[in-house]
DNA sequence: CCTTTTCTTAAACGATCGTTTAAAAAGAAA
DNA sequence: TTTCTTTTTAAACGATCGTTTAAGAAAAGG
């Protein structure tokens, strides 16, 4: 009997995984998760559906696995980029624009992958959380719970007079711009008739770091004036 | 024969197209476009299959014509706003604030019918942007292709001195955000730990303007200080 | 009234869905 | 090689999908 840990091995399931994982996150990036058939997957993987019924479990079970996959090396990276900041400062609290830089920089690397800029993966991302299916809540709060916390704890240290509802509510709103601009980038960049190019993913991120903070900094301000009068 | 114009008049058939389009308003903002079936929105209208289908041709002309009855008066009311606003200023650039009041306070006016707020159809249409179903890229652009030209003017008007590309890029994430906090809120909202209301859509509409506006600002005068050095 | 058009309905169409079964193929352990 | 486990495969299961057909009911025009 083979043993427990080395059951993700390097044996002949490795590859039909990774492959049939790759293959869903294309398809479900081009057309969501309701609109995307096992079948297909299967086909576009060379494999068949008892299989990714086997490796998965179910459509669901694909789909949470997709996620994580992709998912948890970007918290990953911008846990990485807020300790190093943290180390940095010294102590100090860190400039709102540092704790978004390290919010939402990775998301663009991960987006500018080895195979060329892939704005369609940021799309996957931000319509993850669009998605009606209402078992991805439960993956959401697992993959992002712990992330919104610390990220919370920053925010909180740098804006020590803040109100928490009204950290959490800007806070909230950078997410959504985030989220937002890569959901909805491909759709929206035709309006400004070519000038917002679909390629040039780095740049859009260093704008959309811009304004965010811009936006949490005037809020909070804004706030902070109001109640002093 | 009847008469074309009259075809719309209070017939029978009045009643069950406009139990139709409200049964599928609620379906689609639940389950989205492709997690609802013909049947479902049948039942829930007291109806039939055939019927919608009579109705509204297939699937995607009853998707198309709920957005469009829901979206349209919205658009009338920004467009009614921002007349407003211009005939106040007496022909002096518009404050950026004023032209995001009047793009995103009608969503939100929208959002708390007489039914009370209801949240659930700002997530239709952050959602409708997310959608992969191609045949939406149609009918956004005819809904919001003119919108969007009218505002840019304003913008133009208020910015003489900003670029296009860069005014283009900031509408593009003031859109963005409105889109991702309507879409998101409910699932973003449960990670602030109850302290951002489901219900309260007036103070999300109201808190979202300061950031919007405070976000393309920022990021305008940051672009500006830039090119000045 | 009768005729014509508009609307509603039950039933069926062919296609395709997620999932399962059962058996063969491939590897690992002995 | 023989035995046992893991992986792949073709085929089928029952359910449900969007859409259509054909016939009847309701309303409008004459």
């Amino acid at each position: 009997m083979m043993a427990e840990e080395l059951k993700k091995s390097a044996t002949r399931a490795a590859g039909t995984k990774v492959r049939i994982l790759t293959a869903a996150e294309h398809l479900f990036t081009a057309r969501g998760f309701a609109g995307v058939t096992m079948r297909e997957v299967a086909r576009r993987s060379a494999t068949n559906v008892a299989s990714a019924h086997y490796h998965f479990g179910s459509k669901e079970g694909l789909v949470i696995e997709m996620l994580r996959h992709r998912i948890a090396p970007i918290n990953a990276e911008r846990l990485r980029l807020l300790d190093e900041a943290k180390h940095q400062s010294g102590g100090q609290p860190l400039e709102p624009i540092v704790i978004f830089t390290s919010l939402l920089l990775p998301i663009g690397q991960a987006a500018t992958g080895s195979k060329g800029p892939d704005s369609r993966f940021m799309q996957l991302v931000g319509r993850s959380f669009t998605e009606p299916a209402s078992f991805l809540e439960k993956v959401h709060r697992r993959l992002f719970q712990e992330l919104s916390d610390i990220f919370m704890v920053e925010l909180r240290r740098s804006h020590p007079e803040a109100q928490e509802e009204d950290l959490f509510w800007n806070l909230h709103f950078v997410v959504a711009t985030m989220l937002g601009a890569l959901a909805n980038h491909r759709r929206l960049a035709p309006f400004s008739g070519g000038l917002c190019k679909d390629k040039d993913v780095a740049e859009m991120i260093q704008r959309l770091i811009v304004f965010a903070a811009g936006g949490f900094a005037t809020s909070i301000e804004n706030i902070k004036t109001r109640s002093n009068q």
